[in-house]
RNA sequence: GGGCGAGUAGCCGAAUUGGUAUAGGCGCAGCGCUUAGGACGCUGUUCCCGCAAGGGAGUGAGGGUUCGAGUCCCUCCUCGCCCACCA
């Protein structure tokens, strides 16, 4: 047999694709649907892993498959260019960020190209293109007309090591999600865009997407809507009052204290004189304290347990507040247990109720107040409840109430209702949304990234860049490297900094700050549509062809990111006019992740990282992707086992054995021994000929091809991989079982059950198979075979059903549930004829034999049970 | 602490959704290939008793529902991911 040179054949088929456009979808194909399968852009770091390979090559084997089915299916590639990572490599290396960026994307562009996936290449976007991000300014340009862009000054997660402020989505248990390095909070000013005002359509339109529960439940909390209530709290002598938010206004005449978050306003304002030193020194060591010692967390990043004992903390003002539901006056508090953002910045502390105020007014001596009774315990009022005050620890739940005046009695739902409604009345109460999402501070102090529109006239404030003079463009500098002070690199850009005025004409000063890359990326998939598009970031009819997105394949990091801020922009955009759906992504699946043979994930400290390019060397590409899409369930990922891909490779080669025989076979007889009898074995031999020469082909063999058709197909629409590569065995096996075995030195028969193949079988079989070896398959297609069109542009076979139905089936025969016999029966056998033929079995009546049959439970063409 | 998911052979994993548990692959063992070679072919491979026929046990542990449970319900254990003082 010639060996089978993979990287040279796979070369050759790449491109072949390549000069015949096969993947530069046209916007509209006659008669055909457009599909568009998208996966997320790789940042262009350098290197192509194998997690790239199993996130773009295992997708491809479902676009190829619709392809084949007669859809016009885009899948685009691009990168994600701009960001931090570049941009610290680069100041390690010693380079430009573009540079750098420019290097690597052509490198991974040739890798990509080795997987011989289906990608339009036509269509490849780069975030750091001109192009491409003249059109991210013009987007954050109609947000700020709408007030959906705004600069204000906010505490902000700032990251020391690289000096840049991160969005709360990226801060890590309060560490850089990039770097690692515990965020210190700063107020600083910035730039953000308003995904709070979204946040309400984020949650409900959640319904209208086939999404993994997993991200649409870390969507749902990330943005943590909880419906409850404002209470006003008076200030004995005072207009001002403090307002809490509360979800349990039923609690409300449990409310022993009142805690305010170190960043209340109102804390110096109504601290008395004698207190005044403590509360201050208070203040001042919070402020020193970093996200992780406020939540009373560990240092070490891996157990970040809480601190056994070290309790909650606090400083009481000397001032009191009145509780408007009974005019109760209640201590003040300072504690840092109480978040400053969220809400009102203030609680009132119901320790009886609430296990946080519990261990506070624990700690503190305060006084705690039952105001809520467990259901269970209603009517039986003079047994102690289980959760009583003494306790050690408060009771949460909802229950009944008890010591409330007049609402004492009521449910807690209906008690929830009611206060509120008392209060309200009096404007002492409202009913009030809160949300954990915050703003999205878009604004990052570095270079690599899209510069932000914005102008800084000292007379006129903030202006945006006129729409005409975008894209802002990102200047070359030569020291771009952060600055301790907080000011962006770009402000060394001194004549790029210059800039007259759009408002009154005078000298100003461009926006320093670039966009943080989420901005880039929340927006690319629209571009994919329209990628050459000078007069707009996409044309709408354009879009109108491919979006929304019909299948988003990615990672599950991104479940609170990327996949949040993109649904964000899709909205406002929608809102804006500019799209018209509300949703990008119709269908979305998670793909797992590729570990180390030995089970951990993949590093260079560890040293498991499996090398890819060394696998497509050794293996081919075919190999790689299709073992990626055999090892397991795709949603899952797992451990890289490095024998596993001989399978594979195995497989392919007795795919090509089997075709390369067979065809020689044929060609050598109908060439010298069609009329010839008088060679030995001539009858198998004819016989091998003749299946191959037919065109119903074996019939054996249908129903297990029509069965292998229906399976492929549809665990490739259930992206369950590794499923149909098992059915792709299983049908070679068959095949093999059946077919003429030769020996490579002549043609000799080895096998008594042969009984061949047909030409058109040998076809359905390969197209099966060129969704998951492109290249392979394309050979053996063109070459073997003597094609003259490629076998991409084939058609999917279709099965016949009835050619599935099984003539026989096998009946389990079960005597009180266990199984005692297995019989061959036709299928559709009724009850009456299977017993008849079950208790036939000697085995049957062994277990039978001297008892009296009470039952029988009898599934058609499943099984039958006797019940003794 | 909360949420979600998972646990099946020596390993990766199947299992028509409640119907023969372990398909397919890896590994391992044996045999074959009238020239070698293996990324070749064939056969076997859950455990225990048995020459065999056959029987018993068996899907993290324990219990339950059912003629029948990997699958449904309850309790618990282990692992993974995400979130985490959100009032």
């Amino acid at each position: 047999m010639i060996k089978y040179n993979s990287s040279k054949i796979e070369k050759k088929w790449q491109k072949y694709w390549e000069a015949k456009k096969f993947y530069a979808v046209k916007d509209k194909a006659t008669k055909k649907e457009n599909l568009y399968f998208l996966v997320e852009f790789p940042y262009p770091s350098g290197d192509l892993h194998i997690g790239h390979w199993y996130a773009f090559s295992v997708p491809d084997i479902a676009v190829r498959y619709w392809r084949m089915k007669g859809k016009n299916v885009m899948y685009p590639i691009g990168f994600d260019a701009f960001g931090l990572p570049a941009e610290n490599a680069a100041i390690k290396n010693n380079l430009q960020p573009e540079d750098w960026t420019r290097k690597n994307i052509a490198y991974m562009t040739k890798q990509l190209k080795s997987m011989g996936a289906a990608f339009d290449w036509s269509r490849a976007v780069s975030t750091m293109d001109l192009d491409y991000y003249k059109w991210t300014q013009w987007i954050f340009l109609q947000f700020y007309k709408k007030g959906l862009a705004y600069r204000a000054k906010t505490f902000v997660n700032w990251c020391p090591k690289d000096k840049t402020v991160l969005a709360n989505e990226q801060v890590i248990n309060g560490c850089c999600d990039r770097c690692g390095t515990e965020v210190v909070q700063k107020e600083m000013f910035q730039w953000m865009y308003k995904i709070t005002d979204y946040a309400d359509k984020l949650i409900d339109d959640l319904e209208k997407v086939d999404w993994p529960k997993v991200t649409k439940t870390a969507q749902r909390n990330w943005i943590g809507r909880s419906r409850g209530a404002e209470i006003h709290f008076l200030l004995p002598n005072s207009t001002e009052t403090i307002k809490v938010f509360t979800t349990r206004a039923d609690t409300l005449y449990g409310a022993t204290y009142i805690v305010l978050a170190p960043e209340h306003s109102l804390i110096t304002k109504l601290t008395k004189d004698q207190y005044l030193d403590s509360v201050s020194r208070y203040l001042e060591t919070t402020k020193k304290k970093s996200e992780l010692e406020r939540l009373g967390l560990e240092k070490d990043p891996p157990s970040h347990k809480a601190t056994e004992g070290q309790g909650k903390t606090g400083v009481f003002t000397g001032a009191y507040a009145v509780n408007p539901i009974n005019n109760e006056k209640i201590p003040i508090w300072v504690a840092d247990y109480v978040i400053g953002w969220y809400g009102t910045g203030a609680v009132m502390a119901v320790p009886a109720h609430d296990e946080r105020d519990f261990e506070f007014a624990k700690k503190f001596k305060l006084p705690m107040k039952q105001v809520i009774k467990e259901l269970s315990n209603m009517g039986t009022s003079n047994v102690p409840s289980e959760h009583s005050v003494s306790g050690d620890s408060a009771y949460e739940g909802d229950g009944v109430l008890v010591d409330s005046r007049e609402f004492t009695g009521f449910k807690s739902e209906d008690a929830r209702e009611e206060i509120v409604e008392k209060l309200a009345k009096k404007g002492l109460a409202e009913r009030k949304t809160n949300y954990k999402l915050h703003d999205w501070v878009l604004s990052r102090q570095r270079y690599w990234g899209t510069p932000i529109p914005m102008i800084n006239c000292p007379k006129c404030g903030y202006k945006p860049v006129p729409e005409k003079d975008l894209p802002v463009k990102l200047p070359k500098l030569d020291d771009y490297k952060p600055s301790t002070d907080g000011r962006s690199p770009l402000a060394k850009a001194k004549e790029w900094l210059k800039v007259k005025c759009p408002n009154c004409g005078g000298k100003a000063e461009r926006e320093t700050d670039t966009m943080d890359t989420f901005v880039d990326s929340s927006w690319y998939f629209l571009r994919y549509a329209d990628p050459h598009n000078k007069k707009a970031f996409a044309d709408s009819d354009k879009m109108k062809n491919w979006l929304p997105v019909d299948l988003y394949v990615g990672g599950a990091e991104h479940n609170t990111m990327h996949l949040l801020y993109s649904r964000f922009f899709t909205k406002a955009m929608y809102d804006l006019g500019l799209l018209e759906f509300n949703e990008p992504f119709v269908v979305r699946r998670n793909h797992g992740i590729i570990l180390g043979p030995d089970n951990q994930k993949m590093s260079k400290s560890r040293g498991n990282v499996i090398n890819p390019d060394d696998l497509v060397k050794k293996y081919g590409a075919d190999a790689v992707r299709m073992y990626l899409a055999f090892m397991g369930p795709y949603e899952q990922g797992g451990p890289w086992n490095p024998g596993g891909i001989i399978g594979i490779s195995r497989f392919m080669e007795r795919v090509r054995n089997l075709l390369n025989r067979i065809v020689k076979l044929a060609d050598t007889w109908s060439k010298n021994y069609r009329e010839d009898t008088s060679v030995n074995n001539i009858k198998s031999k004819k016989e091998s000929l003749r299946f191959y020469e037919s065109a119903e082909g074996n019939i054996d063999l249908s129903n297990i091809f029509h069965k292998t058709i229906k399976k492929v197909s549809e665990d490739i629409e259930k992206l369950s991989f590794n499923t149909a590569v098992s059915a792709l065995m299983i049908l070679l096996n068959s095949i093999q079982e059946e077919t003429t075995d030769i020996s490579p030195g002549g043609f000799k028969v080895t096998h008594t059950k042969t009984r061949g193949i047909s030409k058109p079988q040998l076809e359905t079989f390969l197209r099966l198979l060129a969704p998951f070896v492109p290249h392979l398959t394309e050979e053996l297609w063109m070459n073997t075979l003597g094609n003259k069109k490629s076998i991409h542009l084939e058609k999917w076979p279709e099965y016949d059903p009835k050619l599935i139905v099984e003539e026989t089936i096998k009946l389990v025969v079960q005597v009180n549930g266990k199984a005692r016999d297995v019989i061959e029966v036709m299928a559709g056998l009724d009850e009456t004829a299977a017993r008849e033929v079950a208790l036939g079995s000697e085995n049957i009546k062994k277990h039978i034999a001297g008892t009296e049959i009470k039952k029988i439970i009898f599934v058609k063409n499943r099984l039958i049970n006797f019940i003794i």
